[in-house]
RNA sequence: GGGCGGUUAGCUCAGGGGGAGAGCACUUCCUUGACGCGGAAGGGGUCAGAGGUUCAAAUCCUCUACCGCCCACCA
């Protein structure tokens, strides 16, 4: 292909994101062995949503990375996956298509949702919703590999998986299957973090605090002939609920109160006093009341201190109907009685009241702000119900596990390395093990039935298992080796787990799933342990840790070598972009308003793991670059000539400057290669991209005479390898922050793709330039520049001849300038040069004069 | 409450024991036969503050302040 007339950057997305496609540049070859691949365990985005800036910049940084070791003749195994599992999908498909999931129900191979939208939901079986959010996120994975395509993204797109796809749910429950055969999952009836919006138990890592205003009631807690006891609450809802106090061993005003019992008030019920170290003296009035449960610490008190279970709150965050039974009294019933049923937020306006009448209220309540803890999700804070759950057992009560679990991540290598803090941080603060059960319906089905006892009572010590050949298996339509569905839900027959796994329970396996853990052997051995995790900051505690932790209990070894972690994306005044503040910048315009290595250029000018700003300054200076790279291409190619594709052996650089070049472009090779060694694609870019100015600013300039042939075919033919050279390299050091301009001039004059192109090598270059001496390029460009300064002082045109430029200067940098001294003169116009031996270099120019 | 990262030009950020840098913005100039979606040049900084180590500190150490984030049993 010739050299167009006039370059742009129009339309070259779509041309070389076809033709990518087309030629399978980035298909995954895998006849090679391990070694050979580089793999990289690309975080599936959750398709159902918008795009965002930050994964759109996370996704380049490791596109660069991959495209850097593709250079370097790795075979990349680069394939992407899509979370469509999870809540957000299921939250959109019952409002896009107006049902709602009844597990219940049998699937109805027939079901059409209505075709307009409905007042009341439509109920369908979990297989039939199922099937209705693979209908939706289709679109959304779409959109996304869109997005991706046009970002340039070198992924194999014939590689890609989903979280719910029948392969992801087989890999997800086979690992279940092994992890409770192996003892690592079981199942346990505890109280669990619960939000009341949807339904469902929630994990430690799905928690967030929030600061949420509240007040502190002080409360009477009655005794026998002696002053009643004040507590202070911010719960007075639990009074109901209230099995002990508890104040600190040490705490001399409470003493006197351990081992005696004080009533509730409104409520009459006896409680113990109790002393245990978590009781803070200076909090409040020093003692507490122990609710089932109110918070966490109450768990712990609960355990600890062997106490009773007293439930108030119902799993849909109201009240329960009949107070516990050791509210006996008459009037502590009819109390209750006016509780019952109310949101808690209803129940403590309710109690206030009581408590004001019967006198038990000291004061009023004193409005406070205080951090509560709320599913990352939800709307309203959790309350803790005592639910069936399963777990998976993640070192918080298990120091051995634990251990291994730090272990393994001191053996991962961090980039950057202080990122590992944040994952050690969460394994030591595990307060328990892994909740993975959630009460929802899209996602991965736990993969076990229960028997049902005389009474239709499931009997959940032995679960019926299936086995791992009949994966992925839904229990609520599936049926249990040796039953008959009609067994279903009838004494003595069988009843299918409700329960989906959580989001992560699946996401964990990202490197068993995209690897063909026990489905594809072959494949297996080629890409795990894979070589490359890269991430966002916020999801070490789930994906990463979760994946450590699977990987560690299935293979017991770490499921890649490194991790690179990338920064936070703000907005461009610095904020954390966020839908409520409406900040929020999202890829795809500035794409299409800056073309994508623009974007690319920004997203690989962000330090790995530095927080960056949107920047549409960056953007614009990115896409000056890659128009730069096309123009000053057009122009080394139209003065190497016709034919230039065999030129560029290094052999035939003969003059001391072009030789110069070729060892400055030597170092920057290897400090590219050196940056891109360490994931640095930040600096390797800083690095070429100086290069380049330079070489365009003065190398080009210093040469374009001599290589029209200005002065003969030897120093001509000199000129034109060394502009060959240094095109052909610098095209290869650009490919990986700049795959669309690179490839647009790489397909002017060269065969392929610059993608399956080799990494540059340096030492090539410098075998080329020995004896080279590289201070000429140096000085040189320093006379130059100096020359130019004066032309532009005087406010005179650079093509101003000069009379006479008189360069001062050491020794050794007026030999070394001698070697360029033809090439100087014509670039600076200048009519006579003088060298004079001085301490410091300095340059004075005498311009001819001024026609006007 | 514990921890991690940060604080360098008006802005966004590199740098990391010996000259204080880049881009943007600003000012001035140049319509050069690669490039006006250009190009050349210029002005601009107590490197947050204090103390210490050193011949030498923006850089290493200590403390302080502020910003961001992570974690925490939040009555």
């Amino acid at each position: 292909m010739a050299v167009p007339e006039k370059p742009t950057l129009d339309g070259l997305e779509d041309r070389w994101s076809a033709r990518w496609e087309a030629d399978g540049t980035y298909r995954f070859d895998r006849s090679k062995a391990r070694a050979e691949i580089f793999s990289i365990d690309t975080p599936p985005p959750t398709v159902s949503g918008s795009l965002h800036m930050g994964s759109a910049f996370g996704y380049i940084q490791t596109d660069a990375i991959a495209r850097f070791r593709r250079m370097t003749g790795r075979e990349l195994f680069y394939p992407m996956g899509w979370d469509d599992n999870g809540l957000p999908t299921e939250r959109r498909v019952q409002n896009y298509f107006g049902v709602r999931c009844d597990p219940s129900l049998p699937y109805d191979p027939a079901f059409e949702p209505p075709e307009k939208p409905v007042k009341r939901p439509v109920p369908i079986s979990r297989p039939n919703f199922v099937e209705l959010c693979g209908r939706l996120v289709i679109e959304d994975e779409q959109k996304f590999e869109e997005l991706w395509r046009r970002l340039g993204l070198s992924v194999d797109w014939s590689q890609t998986y989903t979280t719910v796809g029948a392969g992801a749910q087989r890999v997800s429950q086979r690992m279940f299957l092994r992890n409770l055969a192996r003892g690592e999952a079981y199942q346990a009836e505890a109280p669990t973090l619960w939000d009341v919006d949807f339904r469902t138990a929630v994990a430690q890592a799905e928690l967030e605090d929030r600061q949420t205003p509240g007040a502190y009631h002080t409360v009477r807690f009655h005794r026998d002939g002696a002053d009643p006891v004040l507590i202070e609450t911010t719960r007075p809802e639990l009074i109901p609920a209230c099995v002990a106090l508890v104040a600190h061993p040490d705490d001399a005003r409470h003493q006197p109160l351990f081992g005696s019992s004080v009533r509730t008030p409104l409520f009459g019920v006896d409680v113990p006093v109790l002393a245990h170290a978590l009781a803070d003296p200076e909090k409040g009035s020093g003692i507490a009341m122990i609710c089932t449960f109110g918070d966490l610490t109450d768990v712990t008190w609960w355990r600890e201190l062997d106490l009773p279970t007293r439930a108030v709150v119902e799993w849909d965050g109201r009240l329960r109907h009949d107070p516990p039974i050791e509210i006996a009294g008459s009037e502590g019933r009819a109390a209750y009685a006016e509780l019952a049923g109310k949101t808690t937020k209803q129940a403590q306006q309710q109690i206030v009241e009581l408590l004001r009448r019967s006198g038990d209220l000291v004061g009023d309540p004193r409005p406070i702000t205080h951090e509560v803890k709320y599913y990352e999700k939800g709307d309203r804070p959790l309350e803790i119900v005592t639910t069936r759950q399963w777990y998976i057992r993640n070192g918080a009560r298990d120091p051995e596990l634990r251990e291994r679990l730090l272990q393994w991540g001191r053996a991962l290598q961090w980039h950057p390395p202080h990122m590992r803090t944040r994952y050690e941080t969460w394994v030591e603060g595990l307060n328990g093990d892994w909740l993975i059960s959630r009460q929802r319906f899209f996602g991965v089905p736990f993969p076990l039935w229960y028997r049902l006892d005389d009474e239709g009572q499931p009997i959940h010590d032995e679960p019926l298992l299936p086995s791992e050949e009949r994966l992925p298996v839904d229990p609520s339509s599936d049926v249990p080796d040796g039953y008959e569905p009609d067994q279903r839900g009838k004494p003595g027959g069988f009843v299918g787990d409700p329960d989906i796994m959580d989001t992560w329970a699946t996401s964990s396996l990202t490197p068993q799933i995209a690897c063909g853990w026990e489905a594809d052997g072959d494949l297996f051995t080629r890409t795990f342990p894979m070589d490359l995790r890269p991430q966002g900051p916020e999801i070490i505690r789930t994906w990463l840790f979760a994946t450590v932790l699977r990987a560690g209990l299935e293979h017991g070894e770490l499921p890649w070598r490194d991790t690179t972690i990338n920064g936070w994306v703000l907005d461009p005044d610095r904020k954390k972009m966020s839908k409520s503040i409406g900040n929020v910048v999202t890829p795809m315009p500035l794409v299409e308003e800056h073309g994508p290595d623009a974007l690319r250029y920004w997203s690989l000018n962000g330090r790995p793991g530095v927080d960056t700003a949107v920047d549409f300054g960056q953007m614009k200076v990115g896409r000056r670059l890659a128009i730069k790279i096309l123009n000053a291409s057009k122009f080394a190619l139209g003065v190497i000539g016709e034919g230039a594709g065999a030129t560029t052996d290094a052999r035939d650089v003969a003059e001391p400057l072009d030789r110069a070049l070729l060892v400055a472009l030597a170092a920057t090779v290897e400090d590219a290669t050196a940056s891109f060694g360490e994931h640095d694609y930040a600096r390797a870019l800083e690095r070429t991209e100086r290069f380049f100015w330079g070489f365009c600013d003065d190398y080009v300039e210093l040469v374009k005479q001599r290589a029209y042939g200005a002065r003969g075919a030897a120093g001509q033919a000199s000129a034109r390898a060394a502009l060959a050279i240094a095109l052909d390299v610098l095209l290869r050091l650009f490919a990986p922050h700049l795959p669309f301009v690179t490839e647009e001039v790489w397909s002017w004059w060269r065969e392929g793709s610059v993608h399956r192109a080799p990494w540059p090598d340096s030492g090539v270059l410098r075998d080329a330039a020995v004896h080279a001496e590289p201070e000429v390029l140096a000085v040189a460009a320093d006379v130059v520049g100096a020359v130019r300064k004066a032309k532009t002082a005087s406010k005179r045109s650079l093509r101003t001849d000069a009379e006479r430029v008189v360069v001062r200067d050491r020794r050794a940098r007026l030999e070394a300038l001698e070697a360029a001294l033809d090439d100087v003169r014509e670039t600076a116009r200048a009519r006579e040069i003088q060298l004079d031996e001085a301490d410091a270099f300095d340059v004075e120019v005498e311009l001819v004069a001024d026609e006007a």
